[in-house]
DNA sequence: ATGAAAGCGCTAACAA
DNA sequence: TTGTTAGCGCTTTCAT
């Protein structure tokens, strides 16, 4: 069984020539009704599988795509590779993962593997790949789809609509009551766009939003660092907003450590839903982004892409999920404190 | 560049034989050292990249391997993808990954198109793959390597020590000095090791351990559910160690919800280390789970079966981390609750 | 409706 | 050391 069946194999069984086993197999209309049957028939008795790699040398196509998924995908991962899946599968194709190094040989290695397969399109993340690597399948004509990447640069892009999440959380606090605002976010263009959104939502509402900056690395350390460094001006804050649930975990940590109480005396919110988000204490209150949506939209343009159909970018809208990080600003004021 | 160079271009282009050109380019020791140099500074200077299709068409070889990873993975997915495609890459394979539906007919069309790529081989889970779905492989003669399996088949798998696991934790609070212990458990194989591991332990130590079933679906509110409904045993515990960091958060809610507090009153201990396990409060104190590792083993073996070496089934230690959900005895009856 | 034959890009035996 | 040739398994004209 380990010796596959071929289609000589089968023509020969049943007197047949190869292009008439091979025009049954793949229901060509030409064949006689009852020959096909009986090939078909046959070839599903002797588990005849056809050999892809063969069928892609004489066809040209592969119907096999890369999803180049960097390290540091904040456990996005795990859904956006689902909703890839889900549509690629339904619609034959296949999809080789790729956790790569960003830049550097190892890419390199990696593309090169991805490129001598013959793959017909790669789906991205600005971070997990870098602008030569783009370049170079750009070079090539391979359909790229970027993954959560906002619109700034001409590749087409799936996201979630990161102004209108950042509104999202402003106008939830805003509507608590609370009128002195932290944003938390950091250098990075979704983290920008929030910001931006949660300023118009402010501007809107007549609040004020106080934006700080964590360093470079986006990991809760710095978070809480950064939330403790700014300990004395928090105390005039009676909420803050974070660019993504690990800062917002950070800082809640933080904001403990100084003794203030979340939510009683100062609400949290994240941004992004991550599954343990409703896991902590208290359970955070944030934007969910759909990711499987994510996922799946974005293999639905890259097959559109490469089926030479026309595409455009795509905006998914995220939804705000209230747990118990956020309460009204009435809570802190009947706990006694000024505001 | 969307057409491809091939070796015949080459070939023509620098006045050689197409046979010259391949070997030249696989290196060959044959051919003489400076037509080697010619023509693979030629290849590269137009980009030549070989067309793996046609290579495994002709070599027999397609070094491609599947990960049939289901959907219930409790997010070790990135983890163990991440090994899977370090040592992958590493060693020149690829692989096409698969959260595909277990059994059913989803589930055939998946592995239906792993065979037309001819994979050379699979990693799936006990639970990400129907029996159905084994023996087909098994039939082809298609090496499967189980993750995370335990010792419950014939075929070769990668698993942490769960016996030893299950001694950790309860080594851990007996040293504590709790001397009775609740084990939420459920009906899977690694469930019952880790069981029979507490369990060995108890005995050792001298300390109870009475062991409680949370039913079918695994997940938070089942262990909530489970450990609310024991509510009133469980003030005569003052540990539980949890078949997984999932339970263990459901019981930690249930347990404060009931009124116990973690870890003064009561001490909870969980299996896995998930990422969010120290973000939750209090930090989750574990059995660390060593994916990554997992996974490249995984891979390493399953390429070794593939070359036709020998391999054996290979069981990772597994590690405690403390963290802020247990604490000594003492604590508790330093507030003044009696045992 | 079926068959013959060429070709996809590459490897590998064999010959030169 | 290089060239010739025959495949690998399949699709796809073009004849029949």
């Amino acid at each position: 069984m380990r010796n596959h069946i071929t289609i000589k194999d089968i023509a020969r069984s049943l007197d047949l020539s190869y292009s008439t086993v091979s025009l049954a197999l793949n229901d060509a209309p030409v064949v006689n009704a009852r020959t096909r049957q009986r090939v078909q028939e046959y070839a599903r008795s002797v588990n005849y599988r056809p050999n892809a790699s063969a069928r892609a040398i004489s066809t040209g196509r592969t119907y096999l795509v890369g999803a180049v998924l960097g390290r540091f995908t904040n456990s996005f991962f795990e859904e956006i590779a689902q909703g890839i899946e889900n549509v690629a599968s339904q619609r034959g194709f296949d999809v080789i993962l790729n956790t790569s190094g960003f830049g550097g040989s190892s890419e390199e290695a990696h593309l090169s593997r991805l490129v001598d397969r013959r793959i017909e399109g790669v789906i991205c993340t600005r971070y997990s790949i870098s602008q030569q690597g783009i370049d170079r399948l750009e070079k090539m004509e391979i359909p790229i789809l970027l993954l959560r990447a906002d619109a700034c640069g001409p590749q087409t892009y799936v996201a979630v609509d990161n102004r209108l999440g950042g509104r999202l959380a402003v106008e939830h606090l805003a509507s608590l009551g609370h009128r002195h605002i932290l944003y938390v976010g950091y250098d990075f263009v979704h983290s920008q766009l929030r910001e931006e959104g949660a300023r118009e939502a402010a501007r809107d509402f007549g609040v004020r939003l106080e934006p700080i900056n964590v360093p470079a690395a986006v990991d809760r350390e710095a978070a809480f660092a950064a939330v403790t460094r700014r300990a004395k001006a928090l105390r005039d804050f009676t909420a803050v907003f974070c660019a993504d649930d690990v800062i917002a975990v950070g800082a809640i940590q933080a904001l403990q450590e100084i003794g203030l109480r979340v939510p009683q005396d100062i609400s949290v919110v994240g941004f992004d839903d991550l599954r343990w988000a409703p896991l902590i204490n208290p359970p955070l209150t944030t934007v969910h982004q759909p990711q499987i949506s994510q996922g799946e939209t974005a293999m639905e343009l890259l097959i559109a892409m490469v089926e030479g159909q026309p595409v455009a970018s795509t905006v998914l809208a995220p939804r705000l999920v209230v747990r118990g990080s956020s309460a009204p600003l009435a809570k802190r004021v009947a706990n006694g404190r000024s505001v």
